[in-house]
DNA sequence: CACTACGTGGAATGTTCGTTCCAAAACTAC
DNA sequence: GTAGTTTTGGAACGAACATTCCACGTAGTG
């Protein structure tokens, strides 16, 4: 039998994710990885392939996580309103909360490859539509019971916030300030409210 | 006396504008901005010192020019709400018909750089600032006239309107999609409306 | 026409890049 | 304990990186 790997894989691909996800995928070396993850050169390509196999293998991870927490808060049963201005101060916290600034992973690879690179891009744009589409199944809820007004269709609402979700994200990265940020969330928030 | 230089200054740094907002810092060699610019490297470091020195110059170009831009845009003596409006399809026309999607330098400079380069952060933080005031001033004017309602302050209307067209801007790097990107914008709008 | 001064072209600097390779260590199965 | 297989550590690879340097060319001045 072969000597089994002296590291918990998925352990060290969450390393990967924070250096990528701090650094972005240029400015982040092979020797930063070899030493950020604590794993030896030849593991890492064994493991992963190169570089930018890597990269491709924790952005996915992110992606994945996020979208299990997304749904877990998706299936609580509460007003979709109260669900989705938790899901902006959720994503606020995290903003002003992390010293090292990091913003969205998803984002930051958005800015820094999707024109270039056809892999992320495919990633990402299938991100979005996916996140959108969650998010419309909420609102939809939110327009049945009332909490939400019907003025704009679910799915264009779904993208607003998507988009207004982003905005803050990238504002993350240069001045996380907790009140602009929250006037931001309430004037976005108020495209919702159920006056009609 | 000297001999003069044999290019435009002021040409070269558009060039290179382009280039350092198409690929990003990182990803764009000096090798390339030889190739791109037309000059020579020597000629590159005499002029506008390093790389990162010419990254920016180039940056602080481009936020000049859109800043040159905007002033006459809101100078214009229209309904502010037809102003913003028209700030909107002019930001969205151009992400959708531009072939490369180059997004806005600024957003591009704030995720790649801004967390861990202290010139960069201030100088997109202080456009961010001064961006946000000159958008304050329109919807003033606009909640003067009544055609924006005073349901927000004007300063938190800024703010979102602001992270709004830049998560639209972080969209058109990904996925620029006309009919998407304009319903965004009809949401965004319709916390302008005047129905109070 | 010659002198001077600076822009120009391209070679050369040392460093770091991503990737590969190999001998030695480590672990399982017999 | 030994055989067999795979990870591991670290050296080694060529290519590309940002930057510097210098001889040459060219323009303006006296």
């Amino acid at each position: 039998m072969p000597r089994p790997k002296a590291f918990d894989e998925e352990a060290v691909l969450q390393k990967a994710v924070n250096l990528f996800w701090c650094r972005g995928y240029e400015a982040t070396s092979v020797q930063d990885l070899v030493d950020g993850l604590g794993i030896n050169r030849a593991s890492l390509y064994d493991t992963y392939g190169d570089k930018r196999e890597l990269y491709i293998k924790a952005l996915e991870h992110y992606r994945d996580a996020e979208h299990n927490g997304f749904c877990q808060w998706m299936d609580q049963s509460r007003p979709a309103i109260d669900l989705l201005r938790d899901l902006f101060t959720g994503g606020i916290r995290q903003s002003v909360d992390d010293p090292q600034q990091k913003g969205c992973f998803l984002v930051n690879a958005t800015i820094e490859l999707a024109p270039h690179d056809p892999a992320i891009a495919r990633i990402v744009a299938a991100n979005q539509r996916t996140f959108e589409e969650r998010l419309r199944q909420v609102i939809e809820r939110g327009q049945r019971e009332g909490s939400i007004n019907r003025a704009h269709s679910a799915a264009d609402l779904a993208r607003f916030l998507f988009t207004t979700f982003t905005g803050l994200k990238v504002m993350s990265r240069a001045r996380p300030d907790l009140s602009a940020m929250q006037a931001v969330m309430d004037v976005a928030m108020s495209t919702l409210q159920p006056i009609d």
